[in-house]
DNA sequence: AAGTGGTCTAGACCACTGC
DNA sequence: CAGTGGTCTAGACCACTTT
């Protein structure tokens, strides 16, 4: 039983096979049940099952041969190369010392653009803002610059943000469903500049990333980082 | 022989839609015909219609919101970090021209930080070195600064990179096996911004990337790209 | 001949937005 | 309310590959 959420079928299909696939049931190059199959295994029409292979295929994860048959692709889905990372936990497990400095913690009506991200009607009267930086052995890694939907975490400015980051706070009221980020290279303004004190020409890598809870955008972040201090890994095996 | 394939009826109709965008009649944040319009004037069922306008959306061109329309999306350069796909075919898959331009095809005695990338030991006499300009529709995109493993593709010097990028190549010469990836914003040298045609204070995001085949480093890639023109986008789903 | 994927149709119901 | 996109069905024809 679900919670109301009312999953396409396709969806589900998808899930299906990747629950396979990551499970180590079907192995890279062997081959998936065909379109025939899994109308006959769920019930569905074959434009159902169609899209669901299709769209792996367009992700990689599955290969198909008109007139043969649909195989598992040569990458394992298992890693994301971008991860989800609290910037404390990352500090700690370098075992350096993490601090937050709290700069901005308000409620603000929001513009054009955070209004999008956030999904929030114009009739949305306010969001809640915070400013902070993180240091790593009190060298400034990271200024994060957060809009937080009130329906999701209605009593964000009561938290002490020294104490626990916002991601941490938002892991605890909200369940993460679905992350996604944009990573771009920028020259920031003054501010931010002055927060990092980054050097002269020195740009900063930005992270834009929404994080949804509940079928519901909870978050907005521009997480900025030090060019020169800063990188993010990634990889994946096949 | 040029081949009369029979042109699918939801690819001619993204074509439609990339050649009102491409000629400026359709600009960014306007709204594009619905479904049902295209349904009338191509005399298509609604779905072909869907699945064309569809794939627009996944490829970043157009942005859809149910119960409102169908808008032309923001035309920043855009990629995948969880398909290693390449260049050429992210740029195709916007429907617009990708070029590449051969700078440097060369073999080289490969200093200390491309050794230990290949993991080749100091003996290792020479690698394969490319250096090639990815254009969209005229306009640099990407600098890709490759070395390649002589033992994995013996003949790499002699491949034509106009017209199979590299990553093509290599696909098809070695299965890849494992890739790890790390992303950093940096200010290039003025070889690279020239290349680029960067302007004054803009920062690049560089993408080093080292692909694995048969348990054994194949190549290692610095892929150089202007901050203003592009972004990396990724997420996933719990 | 049987099975596969590639494409396409002509309907349908739903939730949502704007008027 | 009419319009939009999101999803879904139960058929269909085709080109292709394998047996």
């Amino acid at each position: 039983m679900t919670c109301t959420k009312a999953v396409p079928l396709y969806v589900q299909l998808k899930e299906h096979v990747l629950q396979n696939i990551r499970s180590g049931e079907w192995r890279s190059g062997e081959r998936v049940p065909s379109e025939h199959e899994l109308v006959r295994k769920f019930k569905v029409s074959r434009m159902t099952a169609n899209r669901a292979l299709r769209e792996l295929m367009r992700s990689g994860v599955l290969a198909r041969i008109a007139g043969v048959g649909t195989f598992v692709g040569d990458l394992k889905a298992a890693a994301h190369p971008l991860q989800i990372r609290n910037i404390a936990q990352e500090i700690r497990d370098r075992g350096h010392r993490h601090r937050a400095l709290p700069v901005t913690l308000e409620r603000i009506c929001p513009d054009a653009t955070v209004r999008s991200r956030l999904g929030v009607a114009a009739q949305a009267l306010h969001v809640f803002h915070s400013l902070i930086v993180h240091f790593e052995n009190d060298v400034a890694l990271q200024v994060e610059d957060r809009f937080v939907n009130p329906l999701i975490a209605p009593d964000y400015l009561a938290a002490d943000f020294t104490a626990l980051t916002p991601y941490e706070y938002l892991m605890e009221v909200a369940p993460l469903q679905r992350v996604e980020h944009v990573v771009r290279a920028v020259q920031p303004d003054a501010r931010i500049r002055g927060l990092l004190k980054l050097r002269p020409r020195e740009p900063a890598l930005l992270i834009e990333r929404v994080t949804w809870s509940r079928a519901v955008p909870a978050s907005f972040a521009l997480l900025y980082h030090p060019g020169s201090r800063f990188e993010l890994r990634g990889g994946f095996e096949a």
